[in-house]
DNA sequence: CGGTCATGTCAACGCATGGTGACTTATCGT
DNA sequence: ACGATAAGTCACCATGCGTTGACATGACCG
């Protein structure tokens, strides 16, 4: 038995928009960009391995074919889903004075998709897997460690770095062992901040 | 053309092991906990999705199969090597004036394949695996935050917990992407570890 | 020595993945 | 209005995975 195949928008013209509701107008530069958000929430939710080309693919409504052109192999995708994170830069665009406040409380407060942690969350994912792990590796120096390195820029600043970054990771991975949050009552998350804070900013002065 | 292909091991008997080097004596519990020896070390290399069966299987020398009929399902077989590990508890075996500066020797120095972290180790790779994630949400809470929770036992105990948790699990993750080292001479080791003693040890004491 | 059952191997299945080339279709300039 | 070309789809490939059931074989008991 033959049976009509529905293409999936046989609407045209400037108001299949309107007539036809999910369609996407062909636009190169549009559908990159859909593909890249994407990917990078993906990246963000789910690791390097668990994460295929056909999801991100049903996520923008387009074929998985498509971002093999656009972006190549899923190994530069995932580095561009990286590299269009904001980077660490923006923890440290603020006051130095109350930096260790500031990040407690985007730490313990702030869900896990923030804006400015989801470079994190994305290299915290697959930090384990192998085919992920020296573009992690590269990204996290490149826009993590280093720019903090730099930028606390007292004695031993390599060391105070370090445990910093490792803090603040060691957070993030605390939380996602409890399950996508720390299960603690609002009390307890002010006490967890209200300690977490002077340990950062300890690290911070110096 | 027609091979003749020859099987791995036709020698036999008591003397085989000895005539024939590599050879494994038929021995179920043997193989067993070589296998479960061989995913320990693997999953502790490596994430859940990285790790083969077959991979497995080489390190012990032995078909795959085998340990589908031992082990059930990878779940099965993940679960039983992470169950195998030396528990949280031996971080806590020792005096409690001394947990901060103990622990921090062995977050900076000891090599990331040591045994008391061994565990840990397995969590970390396969945290960001959406196959592996509850079975280390599950393993991680019962052995090594609940007794941390509770041998710590102050005020506020499940803040200082999750935050002790949090440090020593951040630092081995900061490790890890530092490409399994700190990249730091021996004196600014000593230097992160004089400063990471004390604030585990605040933790610790209250 | 010989049978027997546990122990281990082999080949194959079904499935999912990342990637590729040929094809279709919408868009836009003329 | 129409053809050229970018934009997107489809069918398919090679590969690797976990798992299964049938088969081989070595160790032990009588």
């Amino acid at each position: 038995m033959e049976v009509t195949v529905i293409p999936n928008h046989t609407c045209h013209g400037v108001f299949a928009a309107l007539l036809c509701p999910g369609h996407r107008p062909r636009n190169a530069a549009a559908t990159r960009t859909a593909i890249l958000d994407a990917a990078r929430e993906r990246f963000a939710a789910e690791s390097y391995d668990d994460v295929g080309m056909r999801d991100i693919a049903r996520d923008v409504g387009v074929d998985a074919a498509l971002i093999s052109r656009y972006f190549g192999s899923k190994d530069d995708l995932f580095l561009a889903a990286l590299d269009s994170c904001t980077d660490g830069s923006t923890l440290m665009s603020g006051d130095k004075a109350d930096f260790g406040l500031r990040v407690a409380n985007e730490i313990v407060f702030e869900p896990k998709t923030a804006e400015k942690l989801k470079g994190m969350a994305i290299m915290l994912r697959s930090i384990g897997s192998t085919k992920a792990a020296e573009i992690v590796q590269t990204t996290c120096s490149a826009r993590f460690f280093n720019p903090l390195e730099e930028w606390i820029s007292g004695p031993d600043a390599p060391v105070r770095a370090r445990l910093l970054a490792g803090f603040i990771m060691g957070m993030s991975v605390s939380r996602e062992l409890g399950g996508g949050g720390f299960n603690m009552d609002l009390a307890d998350c002010e006490k967890m901040r209200d300690r977490l804070a002077p340990i950062l900013q300890g690290l911070i002065d110096g």
